[in-house]
DNA sequence: ACCTATTTTTAGTTTTGTCTAAATTTAATT
DNA sequence: AATTAAATTTAGACAAAACTAAAAATAGGT
């Protein structure tokens, strides 16, 4: 596996998909920064390798194979990031560029240390799912902060958004992962909220609401 | 600096050489595993970049911003195979070929932070000096074993032969970095050794003693 | 059903790093 | 000094991963 085919199979994953609703070329070239015409040569070469279904015109979708090996690479990508965060004192916001070059790294071994000394965790720093060696993630039951009706209370779990420009809008307003939110009022004219978080009050407009995961109280 | 650029400004460090003594073509060659071919292609690169000095036929030496980026990959390398043994429990012979992927992660704070983290260590588990940031290091008053005349005593350094077969049978033979090792006989047969080392002795062959460095007792 | 705009693929190039085979230079030996 | 062997460079080719421009297929609108 190449660097260039992980990336690949990385944003193949993350852009959904399925044997019936296959990803567009587009769709993937945009994502990766790159020419139409260069994923359809890789879509080629990824199907050669029976990692995507592939038919001309019609999209590609991942393999069972193709889809162990995404998630595999994001399981090494997430761990990382709470490396960086939790060993080496790495903000939310600077990870992801460094995580994006530790997740190439071969070493099945190395992971999995790198996972006992964080004593397994089962989220990274933005809320996102770490998949297990077997593939297998938690989906946790969250909703968008601009989806909570008036009065609803919950604890803020992820980020939509996870760009450092929003982490860190989010840190100069002292607004964490494992905060309280109670949305206290919603303004008709422009959406935006009147929140309570711990223990202070504050107003976010509905861009901010709508990249932001709350995990509702029962 | 592309991974296979910074190979080779690593493998012309580690060959020594000067301006008046260059490094032949044929030895970075083999090296880097590679055809005296592309060595030119990649010398004639490098010089251009102002990384070496290279006349056709003479061969090829570090300039100082050379040397200085050899320098700075060698620290990586280094750290990381100190982190995989200090925080990751990797035996010493297993870090070198992980240690060769990580070495080329482009961040800066990363290896600042590891370093950090591992309390700035000055070797490592080699007994290879790890270069400050800004490419100094120490040079230890050291010897090869076999050159200690009997009844020498000294503390074990370092290894010249970094190899994992020879790593693991010192590991056998509970032959360690750190310990005080003395020479008890010397055959004149096959030059092997009789030496005491934390109160036991044992008998070694010319060729282990030839990869054992040992720092002298005044 | 036909035309058109959009998407996707093909064909041909480029760059990086490698290779083989041939040519050239240097070094060693007579 | 001439010959030969070894080291080194050149020339031409290839694979990976990208690109541009042109061709082909699809989807929408009439
Ligand atoms: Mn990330
Ligand atoms: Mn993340
Ligand atoms: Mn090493
Ligand atoms: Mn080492």
């Amino acid at each position: 596996m190449t660097r260039s085919e992980e990336n690949y199979l990385k944003i193949i994953f993350h852009l959904g998909g399925s044997d019936s609703t296959p990803i567009t070329t587009n769709a993937i070239a945009e994502q990766m920064e790159t020419k139409p015409s260069s994923v359809t040569d890789m879509a080629k070469k990824l199907a050669e390798k029976g990692l995507v279904n592939y038919k001309k015109y019609q999209g590609v979708s991942l393999t069972d194979q193709g889809t162990k090996t995404a998630l595999s690479i994001i399981r090494k990508h997430r761990l990382w990031e709470v490396f960086l965060v939790k060993k080496l004192d790495f903000s939310w916001d600077e990870v992801h560029e460094v995580a994006e070059q530790l997740e190439h790294i071969k070493s099945e071994k190395l992971i999995d240390k790198i996972d006992e000394l964080l004593e397994f965790p089962k989220f990274d720093p933005h809320g996102d799912p770490i998949p297990s060696k077997d593939g297998k993630f938690m989906v946790r039951d969250k909703q968008l902060l601009s989806e909570m009706p008036i009065g609803g209370k919950g604890v803020c779990v992820g980020v939509k958004d996870s760009s450092a420009p929003f982490l860190k809008f989010l840190d100069k307003n002292k607004i964490a992962l494992g905060h309280t939110i109670q949305v206290l009022e919603i303004e008709d004219f422009d959406q935006s909220l009147h929140i309570a978080m711990e223990g202070r009050e504050l107003h976010i407009s509905h861009q901010i609401a709508s990249n932001l995961y709350v995990k509702k109280n029962e």
